[in-house]
DNA sequence: GTTTTTTTTGCAACCGGTTGCAAAAATTAT
DNA sequence: ATAATTTTTGCAACCGGTTGCAAAAAAAAC
């Protein structure tokens, strides 16, 4: 079918080893070679297998890209900016798509099979054993959005939630909000407890506020917006911190359809900064995430990571930044 | 490293072909080798490597997943449900990202490298003359929102796009609009051209009614706003089809910011029904695609066609509806 | 023009598997 | 028990490349 080596050897009046080595660079040809060889193939259109090769050089510069987020817009971003880091970088991503899994047994061994040179793991609610049994095995892993550790297994490249949940109690109290809430996603989402853990520590410094805390189901429009719903009924806060700018958003569709005006009866403030939240129907006061920095950074060290799989690992922590619009009234 | 074919065949006491056999389906072997090699596998942890494997078999279950629209947010829905349908089909998504290449080779090249088995092109605006180029080689292929023509070049699966042009011209004619645009996206976008084709088909039918067209720079939020934005200057239409989501929700942006208020003082209708046009603060009135449909017909049309790749190319369109939401005026 | 050194080339083994073919073993028929 | 048939197994070649090593060729030194 396609052209082989031995074809253009042939062709060329060679050895195979020749043909092999004008494909290779940093290989001894001699420009007379390299002349003859180049001609044979450009008339057979032959282009090396990458996969027969990758046998002997062991090394397919296929990347494992796992995520489970395939619902939440911020990824459509973020496979952006994998994909054409990957492909800049002479690397390219084999998708897996997790939906609920939650067990890297299967994924790590279809990854195996097809011998990717890495994985990245690009999830906010994976705990660390996922991408550590990806480590375990030997395999160059950076976990991108991944829980931040002192001391941690594998590579994180991302922000510091528990800080951003910080960040977002201080803007609340800033505006002189009394009675505030936080919003989180599905409780076993390592994202959501940390950013839960940053706002209880911060707000517990002011104990004059009154605080409550609840999770949506999943980091999705809806969950936020059944679960503002259900808020709504009760008792509602006076600002609440949610955990996702998805989330954010269909809370704040529950919100205004109850009657309520936003900023003026109601506050939010997100998480992301995702390219909906300046849509301007929507102008949602948010914490920026700087994936742009996160993501080429996250390839960076995978690209440092095939040279040298014994890199000790390393966390890469991005700042944060408030970005204000419309969603919280102003400071007092 | 990993255990390899020998290295079980050697703790099995028995040949490398009984090893082989034991893992390929269909082959001849005996229960007692089969557990005598499962048990000496499992012990070493062997699984095969694929790649190998694929040398002789000429079968990687690699499929190109080439795409040009990682800006249009209905395509996180189109990455979502072609990862899990690949999946469940025993395929691997190997992703590439156009960005604004329009020339086939390069991707076409690095797939043959990589020895997919297939190629599925997920766009709506790249011209057939793109997926030819992969059924020129010879590569299984699938153009999913590919242009219909009444005798492709190779499958498609999407809509018919003249006439989802003629329901949203109808649509606006059956509200009473007496003066309606197009907004359609950047014009080298097969499926813009199409569109406004069925769309001034249907239009030409009215001459009581005015009629103009214009389009945006991209199939995004911002082109769209910034499109609108310049056509609310002069003398704007009472109602605007436009041929994205995103787009209308910039035009819509747009509209609102300059104090029109929707439906009463302009009309949008877009298409596509992705998610965001369902959320209650955007509430976009849209001609629904149905991409679940599309996707898993366009998976189930690669299986096929990785059965017999000399099946004749089929064009599989499927029908669109009008979902009614908030920014169309009644039917009078 | 020889000898020594450096560069280029081909041979052959190998990467991790699969598979056609024939021999060996197990079944079935006689 | 023997012959005929069917099933199971191993040998060896092959898939499309790479690479260590030694021989051949070219270049440099004498």
């Amino acid at each position: 079918m396609t052209a082989t080596l031995k074809d253009v050897a042939i062709r060329a009046g060679v050895s195979t080893s020749a043909v092999s080595r004008t494909f290779t660079d940093g290989a001894s040809v001699s420009d007379k070679m390299r002349r003859k060889v180049e001609k044979a193939a450009s008339e057979l259109g032959y282009s090396p297998n990458f996969l027969a090769r990758s046998l002997t050089t062991r090394r397919t510069k296929l990347i494992g890209l796992v995520s489970n987020n395939f619902h939440n817009p911020i990824f459509l971003q973020v496979f952006d900016l994998f994909t054409r880091g990957l492909q800049d970088a002479g690397l390219r991503p084999l998708l897996v798509n997790l939906s609920d899994e939650t067990d890297p047994e299967n994924s790590l061994r279809m990854l195996q099979q097809y011998s990717v040179d890495g994985v990245i793991v690009a999830s906010s609610t994976l705990p660390p054993y996922f991408s550590k049994a990806f480590r375990d095995r030997k395999l160059p892993i950076v976990h991108t959005f991944g829980r931040y550790a002192s001391s941690p297994d594998v590579h994180i490249v991302g922000i510091d939630n528990v800080e951003s949940g910080r960040m977002a109690a201080r803007e609340l109290v800033g505006r002189g909000y009394k009675k505030v809430a936080y919003m989180g996603g599905p409780l076993s989402a390592t994202s959501t407890q940390d950013r839960f853990k940053g706002f209880e520590d911060e707000m517990s410094r002011h104990p004059e506020i009154e605080r409550s805390h609840s999770y949506a189901d999943a980091y999705t429009f809806d969950a936020g917006r059944t679960e503002m719903l259900r808020l709504l009924k009760s008792n509602p806060s006076e600002a609440y911190f949610c955990a996702d700018d998805v989330i954010s958003i269909g809370a704040l569709s529950a919100a205004k359809d109850m009657g309520l005006k936003v900023p003026e009866d109601i506050g939010f403030i997100g998480l992301n900064d995702m390219t909906m939240a300046g849509w301007e129907n929507i102008n949602l006061t948010t914490i920026h995430q700087p994936i742009t920095q996160i993501i080429s950074s996250s390839v960076e060290l995978m690209v440092a990571m095939l040279e040298d799989p014994e890199r000790y690992p390393e966390a890469r922590l991005f700042p944060c930044r408030v970005v204000e619009r419309g969603t919280l009234r102003p400071r007092p």
